[in-house]
Formats: C-alpha cells, sequence, structure tokens
DNA sequence: AACTATTTATAAGA
DNA sequence: TTCTTATAAATAGTT
C-alpha cells in the first residue's frame, strides 16, 4: 500500500527501516486491536525493535491471561526444539507420561535400593534420565508457580489502584459539594491527595 | 477496507463474525510477518478464539525467546523501581568472575569454533563444566528476579492496602460530619465497603 | 510530521 | 467456504 509494491526482505537502509517500522509497528497494534474488538477474542502482540525496546498489545486487562491459557495448552514447552519452523511445532517430551508423583516414588525407589552401590553404568544412564526428567518438572513447575503467582499479584495491584482511585474521586466529590453547599465541615485527614499513583507503565509477565 | 466503513464495535452477528475473524485473523498475522521480515524486529502474536482455538506467529526460532527477551525486560524494569543495589553483590560462587555476557561469548565461542568435532573427551569435560556453570548461574539468577519481582509486588499491595483503608476511613469520617450536620449531601458511588480485603496470606518463598 | 499516489486489505455480495 | 469486486485503509516515497 504505497508508491511501489514493497518486497518482503530487510530493509537495508537503517533510517527508512525504521520509519516503516513505526509506521507498521502501529498498524499492526490497531489491526490487533480491531481483532480483539470486532470479534470478540483475545489477542496478544508483543514486538521488540532491534535495539530491545519493547512494544505490546494486549486485548482485555492482561496479557497474563492470554498467556495463562496459552501456558495450559502448552504447560511443557521447552526450548528443546531450537530451530523449529515458525508455526508451532510443541513437543512436550521429556515429562513422559508420568506424573509428578509417580516420578517422585520410582526416584525415591531407586535411590533407596539396597544395591545403590552395584548398579551398572546402563542403570545408573537410565537412573539419571529419570532424574533429569523428574529435574525438569520440577524446575519447569517451579518457574510456572512463580508467575502465576507474579501474574495474580500484577492482577490484584490493578484492581487495588483502581479501587483506590475510586475513593479518591468519590472523596473529591464530596468535598466538591460541602464547597459549593458551603458547608465546610468534615475533617480531613490530608489535604493533599494529588495524584499519588505516577502512570505505571503496563507492566508484565512471563517465562521460560 | 471493503465495500462500508466499519465500526469498532463488537460484530454481533454470528456467522459474519467469524468469517471477519477468519479474514483478519490471517491479514494480522500476515501483517505480522512482514513487520518482522521488513524491520527485522521479533514479533510475537497470539490469538485465542472464543472457542479457545489458538493461533499464533512468531518470528525468529521460537515463542518462548520472545517471552524471554519480554521477560528480562520487566526483571530490568522491577529491579530498577525497586532499586536494589544488593544485586550485584549475590555473586554465586559456581559463576566464578565472568559476567553473563562474558559467560555467553565464551560458551558461543566454544560451541562455533571449527573443531567441535574433534574435541577429546577432557575439553568437552571442561566444556561441560562451564555451560553447566552458566545455565546454573542463569537459573539462579531467573529464580532471583522472579523472588524479587514477588516480594516487591507484595510490598506494593500492602501499601496500596493501607492507602486504601485510610481512605475509606476518611469517606466514613466524611459521611459521619455530614449526617450529624444533617447536610446529607454527596455522590456516593457505592454504599458497599465493608472489609472487601480479607488477610491475604503471605504467598510464596524460595530459590534457586 | 504531513502529504498523496498506490497498493493492500477486506465488507458485502455471489 | 471461496471468489469477486467496490471501497476503505494502510503505507512508500516524497516534501
Amino acid at each position: 500500500m504505497g508508491r511501489k509494491k514493497v518486497v518482503l526482505k530487510r530493509i537495508e537502509d537503517k533510517s527508512s527501516r525504521q520509519v516503516t517500522f513505526s509506521k507498521r509497528r502501529n498498524g499492526l497494534m490497531k489491526k490487533a486491536r480491531e481483532l480483539s474488538i470486532l470479534c470478540d477474542v483475545q489477542v496478544g502482540l508483543i514486538v521488540f525493535s532491534s535495539r530491545g525496546k519493547l512494544y505490546e498489545f494486549c486485548s482485555g486487562n492482561s496479557l497474563a491471561k492470554i498467556l495463562e491459557r496459552h501456558w495450559s495448552r502448552f504447560k511443557e514447552e521447552t526450548k528443546a526444539s531450537s530451530g523449529l519452523s515458525e508455526i508451532e511445532s510443541y513437543q512436550p517430551e521429556y515429562a513422559s507420561q508420568q506424573s509428578q508423583v509417580e516420578l517422585l516414588k520410582l526416584v525415591q525407589q531407586e535411590l533407596k535400593g539396597p544395591n545403590m552401590e552395584q548398579l551398572s553404568v546402563t542403570d545408573l544412564a537410565q537412573l539419571e534420565k529419570k532424574l533429569n526428567a523428574a529435574l525438569m518438572y520440577t524446575r519447569t513447575r517451579k518457574t510456572q508457580l512463580m508467575m502465576e503467582s507474579i501474574i495474580s499479584l500484577h492482577e490484584k495491584e490493578r484492581m487495588l489502584r483502581e479501587e483506590n482511585e475510586l475513593l479518591e474521586r468519590e472523596i473529591a466529590a464530596m468535598r466538591n459539594s460541602e464547597g459549593r453547599t458551603e458547608v465546610l465541615i468534615g475533617l480531613s485527614m490530608h489535604e493533599n491527595s494529588p495524584s499519588p499513583h505516577p502512570p505505571q507503565p503496563a507492566t508484565l509477565s512471563l517465562l521460560p
């Protein structure tokens, strides 16, 4: 959409690449927003400029929610597939079919076995594999739980800020009506409540 | 861009919403891809249909990578806002003196070396050691930063609750004095504010 | 940052 | 769904 047809290739000129980036980024964000509104779906969009600056769009309240859903579908995502194609090819392989509990039992059994000392290299290799699986699972779960914590805390923070603002507005309104009716009673505990919350940069989320 | 100008509002007709969703989703993906290629940036896009189906686009290797960057940025923001100086003093022994960057460079060098194939067992053992150190460091740091996040969020939450309570008391006081002087003006936006926050159990703990 | 000539996306219709 | 087409939107190159 422009004076010339565009060829899908990295724009080499730095300056015009920057300009195009700015324009198209805005366009993309707008379209993401439109999609989410028009079609009533959740959309999350993240863009990293080459200089590391972050831009994001997210429908609804939080990217966290979207990513949570993403997670719940692919809990076991790992970087195991280092060179995968653009479209997804998830393979949650490392946790095999065993539940955490089963895994732990198994591991404990093996470790408590009376003959730990006499295991062959092959046996040990297998044990190593299992322990690795357990470790991986545990780590993943740990990270996941921490992330959930963080997400829910962010959400809490948001709600508290909202409520706070509401209360402040209420107070302002009360003061105002007092003023107009010239009553002017009231215990004001602190006269100064301008904008106690600087515009919080939309913080965020997400894990490996 | 069509026969009529579109109004930014949820399309009520289910059928045409579905059609629009399909079309616009494709368009959005295309544009995301174009942006990432033309401007050489990382783009991650996730769309959840109302029926829970997932669509995603991701430039480069994997969404995980983008989210990792996202996450690390978030960590930095948090770190900056909570102004912790202790971070640097936390020097895990196993990372020796090398900074993370140096460590990465080193590792990359080793991996990209022309003679990766011909390394001796001893060399590989050393490499393994280094990689393990890097891995350990990275993990520890990740957990540490997440914990810091969580702690600072708890703190934020506490302060917000305090402020909130104060405001509520103030409102109560104002209402009270109004009552006594029989003025009773005031916009009360929500009559019900008993104890909106049950004593939150302090969640969470611990690393690495 | 604005301005247009064009290209591109897409709403409605088939 | 898929295709067609008129039109709205986005944007490449220019100022």
